[in-house]
DNA sequence: ATACAAAAAGACAAAAGGGTCATTTAGTAT
DNA sequence: ATACTAAATGACCCTTTTGTCTTTTTGTAT
């Protein structure tokens, strides 16, 4: 579904607030460690979403990765379409560029709906929505 | 959602198929063309799908690629399995390897219903069924 | 038998995705 | 001020995907 840049960003946003939470603020080590991803790979994925604004960091002693709590929460698509574009959330099944209601692709009725279910799902679930859900039986 | 070269291995089957319809069996240059695909690349395609017996091929004079009209029909995702895996199919939308019912990461309970979806299409739809369209106001 | 049409085959290459590494910069606690 | 910690930066590399090109083989119609 998503690219693993993606898969990455995701896990360790969630990861961050889900620490976050309990008052700390984990490191490029801990994040990779914790979800199970390449620690310089995700340093690199981390570095793109700061320099974004999707998340904050600090540097130096009891430093690390943070949302700031004025922020409004961050909208799953908002951060998928910023890694990896919006074909997912836009394109054709067939891949055809013109591709619509009106001039559809044999798959079109088929597809039109799951495109909407995922639109659906990444404009309603939040990085945050996503962390609280942590604390219910949900592992990452 | 898939590759590109899933999406050129559907649209030339379907393109080979609804020609097929009409008693004629295009080459990989009327394909290719039709079907808006790099030429050289979808005669890569085809050959592996030939290969594997997906499709049929004739050489010389009057020769291309059909569908041997006694054999069953294509299921989608037999042949996306193919292709490019059935990560899309069984995959977890965070990416991880542990994660189902008794396991649920945050975003299983949105993604299992549109994985859901996804599969009944791929499984439901064929090649031919999708030519079927093409006469139904559909285009490629 | 021949000529020609078309697929088969495989080497090559560009681009994108995924990942590593070493060095530099900046900030914090003391 | 200093030492230390942690992120910032940028160069580099490997793999996969996507795509190109040339040559060879096969099969068909005549």
């Amino acid at each position: 579904m998503f690219n693993k840049e993606t898969e990455y960003a995701l896990r360790a946003l969630v990861y961050i607030q889900s620490q976050n939470n309990k008052k700390h603020r984990p490191g490029v080590a801990e994040i990779s460690r914790e979800i199970d991803a390449p620690h310089h790979f995700t340093a690199k994925i981390l570095h793109r979403l700061v320099k974004q604004g999707f998340v904050n960091s600090m540097k130096g002693i009891g430093g690390g990765f943070h949302f700031d709590s004025n922020n409004s929460e961050i909208v799953l698509k908002d951060l998928i379409s910023f890694i990896e574009g919006n074909k997912l959330f836009e394109g054709c099944g067939l891949g055809l560029k013109q591709c619509d209601e009106n001039n559809p692709c044999p798959m079109h009725d088929q597809f039109a709906p799951i495109r909407e279910q995922i639109n659906k799902m990444v404009e309603t679930e939040t990085i945050q929505s996503l962390a609280n859900k942590l604390e219910n039986n949900k592992r990452l």
